[in-house]
DNA sequence: TTCGCCAGTTTTGCATACAAAAAATACTTG
DNA sequence: CAAGTATTTTTTGTATGCAAAACTGGCGAA
């Protein structure tokens, strides 16, 4: 992606500030998966005339956020348990290739940073604080990402990312497979302290396949309101 | 991404065939990196009106083929050195993946199918008939990808490989990396054949570090019209 | 010359108006 | 009463109009 400007004095545009927003009520499930966009609706309850909330929305159908469909409007996107078993192995790929190339670029204020995130999160454990466990786990990964130094690949994964996020909002973890993950981070900052790529990728696949296995148990399980998509 | 209908019966709607020859305009660099889009302009060249060419820009714009400047119109993306590294860092692990998976995965047909692809390039490459051999060359790796049978693997890859389209239709091989090149095709015949996933994964990344540096040399000798973009 | 300022013009951004397609409703007929 | 059909209503898709921001070119002052 070409880099964008540095410092963006302009203030964002309307169709981009409404893209903001509904993205976020799309990813925390404000806007729950299926829901239809009526845009004279949403366009009211923005404030917002039609024009710039269609850019919005078609912006948000790129980021695969919501399915177009002609002269029909659109859905917030519903996904099945193949696209999120899909959706999972590209980000397995995607943070697989962020921690190997973090591991190799990494300098020691961004280790500390995230080892800092780290205990943070093992409070959060330690409290059973899901919500904050989510949000440090969550910025964990996206420091990680960011040592990558590669704005292309964080950008792909944010994006690709974003569509996951509503079902991790809900999803819940059970002890078990809890505690798993908290052991699988204690090994992440390990492996980046000794700037072991190779190893670091492995356990992030590894990582990815857990939490892609926890969130396709929810969804067969239906704890979730994300029914899996009528096959086609 | 959440699947599209099997059939689409109804013609695409405006928006998106401007949006898909907007792509293809800029993909082969007829409209070159770096041009301001003139909205009143290419409406009328499009013979649309500024509603739904608007709305393909903004879409463009998410798969970063074209840069947005507020109040300032939008740009066919310009790609810096670090742009292109970058990039190809992200796609040599897109492709490394869809080897993997393909391996594991393909089935006979679809071998046979890049099998004669191989050869109809190994034909192109004789006869020196670069634009072929880039037409087969692509088919190739698109049906590797095909093979991975994961959609959002897909559409990642495509939308991100779109960027660096038109630096390949401009760029040029010379001889040895030329030879090279398919020569590495000639092994991940064979690694897909024994269904050498991780040997295939490592090929393909080195087979994109290859196409990576070659574009790169091509870029810093100025022997593309694609400058790099000023430092900002 | 170079810089800054000020019309005048162009271009973008947003809102609205209108056309066309789809959905909802009412109606008719077997 | 059901099913199909006509009719109304709603919703999407596109075009156009208007306001605001950005560009242009010319003029004058340092």
């Amino acid at each position: 992606m070409p880099s964008a400007d540095i410092i963006s004095l302009t203030p964002p545009v309307l169709h981009q500030q409404v893209g903001a927003r509904l993205r976020q009520l799309i990813v925390e499930g404000v806007i729950e998966p299926g829901t239809k966009l009526n845009e004279r609706a949403l366009a009211e309850e923005l404030r917002v005339s039609r024009t710039p909330l269609r850019e919005a929305i078609r912006m948000l159908a790129v980021e695969g956020l919501v399915e177009l469909l002609p002269h029909r409007g659109a859905v917030a996107a519903l996904l099945s348990t193949k696209d999120v078993a899909d959706t999972f192995e590209v980000i397995a790929g995607l943070e697989g290739q962020s921690g190997q190339l973090a591991a190799e670029r990494i300098v020691d204020s961004e280790l500390n940073e995230i080892r800092a995130l780290h205990f943070e999160m093992l409070a959060a454990h330690a409290r059973r604080d899901l919500p904050t466990y989510y949000r440090l786990n969550a910025k964990i990964h996206n420091h990680i990402n960011a040592a990558a130094r590669n704005p292309v690949l964080t950008q792909t994964y944010l994006t690709v990312n974003a569509r996951l996020q509503a079902l991790r909002f809900r999803s819940n973890f059970d002890e078990a497979k809890w505690s798993r993950a908290v052991r699988e981070h204690d090994r992440m900052i390990e492996l980046l302290q000794a700037r072991d790529g190779t190893g670091l990728r492995k356990l992030l696949v590894t990582h990815l396949e857990h939490k892609r296995d926890a969130v396709l148990d929810l969804m067969r399980a239906g704890r979730t309101s994300l029914p899996a998509k009528v096959p086609s």
